[in-house]
DNA sequence: TGTACATCAGTGAACGCGCGTTCACTGATGTAC
DNA sequence: TGTACATCAGTGAACGCGCGTTCACTGATGTAC
C-alpha cells in the first residue's frame, strides 16, 4: 500500500527512538535489528527502507540521543546552574535509567571499537556538548577553560556513573555518586 | 592421552590470558569462545573441561586482570608516586593498548549489564584497588578519604581514558589525556 | 615384570538459535490518459 | 469521470554465518593385579 508522505518519517522516528533506547540499555551488540523493529511496531524486512545498515542506524541514534542531551544541557547550564546539572547527572534516577540517559556513559567504550565514521559522529556531538560546558566552567572559574578541560570534567561524570552502575551494593553505589558530585564541584571551582 | 599434572593448569592459564586480553580488546560480546580457545592453542570442545560457562570465564578473567593491576598499583602508589601512576594511566600507551590495560575502563559499562555474581566479582576487586588509592590520597591530602572518594577519583581516570579512546582526532585525544592528568592532580591535592 | 584397565584433557562434528542482510511479493494510494 | 499503471513502505521467509554448548570418541600415561 501507499502511505501518507509523513508516514515514512514517522516510522523512521519510531525505529530511531527504539534503537536509541535499546542500544543504551543493552549495548549495540546486545540488541538485534529484529528486536528494534518489533519495538517500533514493524517487521525486520522494512529496516533497509530506512537505514543503510545497523552501523548507519547506530550513527543516527547516537546523533539524535546526543543532540537531545546537548539541548537539555544547554538549557540547564545557560540558566547557570552547573551544580544542579551535576546532581542530575550523578543521580540514582540517571544511574537506574541508562536507556534514556547519557549515551556517552552507556556507549563510549563500545563506540571506541567501532569504525572511524561512527567515532567521528560520536566525538563531534560530544564536542558540541563540551562547548556549552566550556562556557559554563570558564564563567565559574573566571579563567578560560579548554575543551579538553571540559572533557576531563565530563570524564569524571561518565566514569563515576559507570562505576556506580557496576556496583551492586546500593549503599556503596549511592556513596560513589555523592563522592562524584563533590569531586565535580571541586573541579568546577 | 594423559597429561602431566601441571598440564591442566597451564592450559587453563593460557585460556584465561587470551580471554582476559580479548575481552578488553573487543568486549565480552565481541569475542567468541572459539576465538579465545584458538588463541590458547586449543579447540572449542575442551573449553568446558576448564570453565563452567562463558560467564564463569568472564568472572575468572576479570578477577585475574584486576588482581594483576591492583598489584601493580600497590607497588606504584606505596612507593608514593601518585603523579606517575596517573600519568601512566592517562598515557597514549595505555589508551592504545586496551587489551593489556585497565579492565574497568574497557569493561565497566558492559559488566554493569551482567548478572549480579559477575558484578560482585568486579566491584569487589575494583574495591581492593580503591583501598590502596584511599591510603595514598589520605596521605597526600592529610585528611581521611573515603572509598567512595577514591572511586570518584578513579572514575575521572576511567571516564577520561574512555573519552580519549573514543576521540578519533589524535591531537584532541592527547589533549584530553593531558587535561585528565591536570584534573586528577587537582583532586589529589 | 607384564598385562589389562581407568583416567581425563583434548578433538571435532553437531545442536538449536539469533544475527545482519536480501529478496520476491503485497496492496492502498496517487498519477496519466 | 473511469481505468490502467507506477509507486514504495511493509511483509515474511530465506540466506549464510557465528554463537554457546553438548557429546561420542581418542589415546598416552598411571595404577592394579
Amino acid at each position: 500500500m501507499r502511505y501518507a508522505p509523513e508516514h515514512n518519517e514517522e516510522a523512521r522516528a519510531r525505529i530511531l527512538e527504539a534503537a536509541s533506547r535499546l542500544f543504551r540499555e543493552h549495548g549495540v551488540e546486545g540488541v538485534g535489528l529484529a528486536k528494534i523493529m518489533a519495538e517500533a511496531d514493524l517487521t525486520v524486512g522494512t529496516f533497509y527502507t530506512h537505514f543503510k545498515s545497523k552501523e548507519a542506524l547506530l550513527q543516527a541514534a547516537l546523533l539524535q540521543a546526543l543532540e537531545a542531551r546537548n539541548q537539555a544541557l544547554r538549557q540547564a547550564l545557560l540558566a547557570g546552574d552547573l551544580e544542579l546539572a551535576v546532581r542530575t547527572y550523578l543521580s540514582a534516577e540517571h544511574r537506574d535509567a541508562p536507556g534514556t540517559g547519557c549515551p556517552a556513559a552507556a556507549l563510549a567504550a563500545e563506540v571506541a571499537r567501532h569504525p572511524a565514521p561512527t567515532r567521528r559522529t560520536f566525538a563531534s556531538e560530544v564536542g558540541s556538548g563540551l562547548d556549552v560546558l566550556v562556557e559554563c566552567l570558564s564563567r565559574r572559574r573566571g579563567v578560560a577553560v579548554s575543551r579538553a578541560d571540559a572533557a576531563a570534567f565530563f570524564g569524571l561524570l561518565v566514569g563515576t556513573l559507570q562505576l556506580a552502575r557496576a556496583t551492586p551494593d546500593r549503599a556503596a553505589s549511592a556513596a560513589i555518586l555523592e563522592a562524584g558530585i563533590r569531586a565535580a564541584l571541586v573541579l568546577a571551582r
